[in-house]
DNA sequence: AAAGGCGTCAACCGCGGTTCC
DNA sequence: GGGAACCGCGGTTGACGCCTT
């Protein structure tokens, strides 16, 4: 981790990624997009910080990285979100939050301040009004949460969204009338319940993060253990899993088994859920009526 | 027609995480 | 093990165009 002393000799605080006063800002030139497109075209990435030297730019390297993954890469796909993909992106939103990277990994061809963008501009506004303090369960991270592992963090979230909206449903039965009082917990629900969402709650270390969870109160999570887990449709234990996941990945060269378990786990979480019926009552606000505003 | 408000989106900023030495 | 370099992410800003009054 890089500590916030800077070099020695140099004033305390964040080292600038570049010379402030030799670097241009703003929107770029057709003459720099080409500058930029060329020499990566050339002689690809090795470095940010260097590439603009090389490459005959004034830019800072992180403008220019920037510039190449938002909008000079081949691949990226221009133009307004399908249906399909904006139905993706209400479903990831809902159980990440506010992860646009890992919203627009998958999404091909769309880049995470896209996604970011279109959802303050376009989607948000589909959401029914939320009930204060519930807002973005899974967004709204505490710090506790934060400095925990992903897996972690997920496992938790996935445990105060459920704990939340059983707690919603029984107090308020207004809710179940009142489409526009739901929240994004109140969707989490019927996944829970569902197939997948129980293979989820067996899941072997689980239980640990649920029991750490259940005792707080506030919907405030505090971790006391890093647990990882595994999902499983199929019936195979955690441990097989992952040992499976393993030697699957003995070829692809830089490995860590840990933080590939976790990685992958949430990776399969993610694809549990979205492989739940998009035509469900619980996505039926996806939909989103866009006369409603 | 002019001015102010609003929405959109490219780009910037600062921090945390990872990798390298 | 610790510091430095670098990368990636999410939040925020600001320019610009369209809409409303």
């Amino acid at each position: 981790m890089r500590k916030k002393g800077g070099r020695k000799g140099e004033k305390m605080g964040r080292m600038p990624c570049c010379d402030k006063g030799e670097v241009k800002k703003g929107p770029w030139s057709l003459e720099e997009d080409k500058l930029l497109v060329d020499y990566i075209t050339k002689n690809g990435i090795v470095t940010w910080r260097s590439l603009p030297k090389l490459a005959g730019l004034r830019r800072c390297g992180k403008s220019c990285r920037l510039r190449w993954t938002n909008y000079l890469r081949p691949d990226i796909k221009r133009g307004p979100l399908s249906s399909e993909e904006e139905q993706t992106v209400f479903q990831l939103h809902s159980l990440l939050g506010n992860k646009w990277a890992s919203i627009a990994s998958r999404l091909p061809g769309r880049t995470d301040n896209e996604i970011k963008n279109y959802w303050n501009s376009h989607l948000r506004k589909r959401i029914p009004k939320k009930v204060p303090n519930v807002q973005a369960n899974s967004a709204s991270e505490s710090v506790e949460t934060k400095s925990k592992s992903p897996s972690t963090n997920h496992a938790a979230e996935w445990e105060s969204a459920r704990v939340e909206a059983d707690a919603r449903m029984s107090m308020d039965p207004i809710i179940l009338s009142d489409p526009t009082a739901f929240t994004d917990c109140d969707y989490f629900l019927p996944a829970w319940n569902s197939e997948p969402g129980e293979s989820f709650q067996e899941s072997k270390d689980f239980n640990q993060v649920a029991c750490a969870v259940k005792v707080e109160s506030d919907s405030v999570v505090t971790m006391q253990a890093e647990p990882t887990f595994t999902v499983s449709s199929t019936g195979a234990s955690a441990d097989q899993i992952c040992k499976i996941e393993a030697e699957e990945t003995t070829n692809t060269g830089s490995y860590s088994p840990d933080s590939y378990k976790q990685e992958k786990s949430s990776d399969i979480t993610l694809d549990l859920l979205l492989d739940f019926p998009n035509d469900g009552e619980y996505l039926q606000y996806l939909q989103g009526d866009l006369n409603d505003n």
